[in-house]
DNA sequence: CCTCCAAACGCAAAGAATTTGCTTTTAGCG
DNA sequence: CGCTAAAAGCAAATTCTTTGCGTTTGGAGG
């Protein structure tokens, strides 16, 4: 394990005021409308001064983009059904579903907001990592399985996609999608 | 023609003040690090207060998401190639390479940060809209070509994913991208 | 165990942005 | 030519953001 990304030392002073931060600003989303969320109101929340979150954080984006992303962290293995393509299809109908729900849909814009790269990435990151699972156990049974690039291509981007600047896809067309990326392979 | 959604009506004072706000912005964003950019720094390059911005937009999100939208807007119809096929590569391939500079991400993150879902619909429209037109002309000269929904979700989506939250993807991949478009239909 | 150090926090004042009530201007219309 | 509604200006009040400085904290080395 080379480096934690949360923050210094799991058990120190910084440790406990991130989590408490990240705590306060989960549950004043939950409270009340996002644009009326203040990096005052989550410092009082959180029992910190607001100095403490304009100096680490720099400012409301970048810290709705670290709990977005901490909030977008898969946190199961995807479910085994049987076969790959099953897998794929079970783990990308729930991922579509949760990315398009409300909550879904605010912390990926969050996620964009923010000022660097590296959300983005983490995000691809934890979607590239669910399918590398399906795709591990696949090989490991000896099923053909499409590359893990061409799953982002033609099963999240479009489900994404949707999401961001159209209308996001009926359940249903995700199977037609998984469908597709399995056609050049198999 | 139903309703301009810029503003009011074309000669009006609120149209001249929207234009030069429109201008400033622009101004402003290629002069200096956007983070810098703030509504008081417009309004008093485009020579009007804040509290007339901070009305009409409500927020510097809003203004930047308007004006990326209009510079998002296509000026021209896409160029003729003698094919679909050859339109539609031609076209993808100058919009990832635009959507992916740095101007172009910034311009699409912005518009993604606003507030209401107008502004994505109206980008994917301008899209949608310029592949119908490639579309028509080659039904017209008696082709095949695939549904406007087929591009969007095996081309455009995959180009924007790419930006977004991974890496731009190269010219070449373009053209794979279009090539598994075409290849459901014809 | 004690002392020292750097990192991080609290506090508070200064600076900047945002909101708001009221007044004035403007463009369109009878 | 006035009238009117919509939009802009102005300025005060509020809220957010930045920053300098002193204090606390947790860890490292003696």
């Amino acid at each position: 394990m080379a480096e934690r990304e949360g923050g210094p030392r799991p058990g120190g002073r910084s440790a406990r005021v991130q989590a408490s931060v990240h705590r306060a600003t989960r549950d004043l989303l939950s409270r009340m409308d996002r644009a009326a969320v203040t990096i005052p109101l989550i410092a009082a929340e959180a029992g910190v001064t607001p100095s403490t979150i304009y100096r680490r954080w720099g400012e409301l984006n970048e810290l709705l983009a670290d709990v977005a992303v901490e909030r977008l962290r898969p946190d199961m293995v995807p479910v085994e059904t049987g076969s790959g393509r099953g897998d794929l299809l079970a783990w990308a109908e729930q991922y579509a579903e949760e990315m398009a729900s409300g909550i879904g849909r605010e912390m990926i814009r969050d996620v964009l907001a923010a000022e660097g790269e590296t959300g983005p990435r983490r995000c691809c990151g934890y979607a590239r990592q669910q399918v590398a699972v399906i795709a591990e156990r696949a090989v490991a049974r000896g099923e053909a399985f499409p590359e893990i690039d061409m799953i982002l291509d033609r099963v999240i981007a479009p489900i994404i996609y949707r999401i961001l600047f159209d209308e996001a896809l009926a359940t249903e067309r995700v199977g037609a999608l998984v469908g597709n990326a399995f056609s050049a392979c198999a």
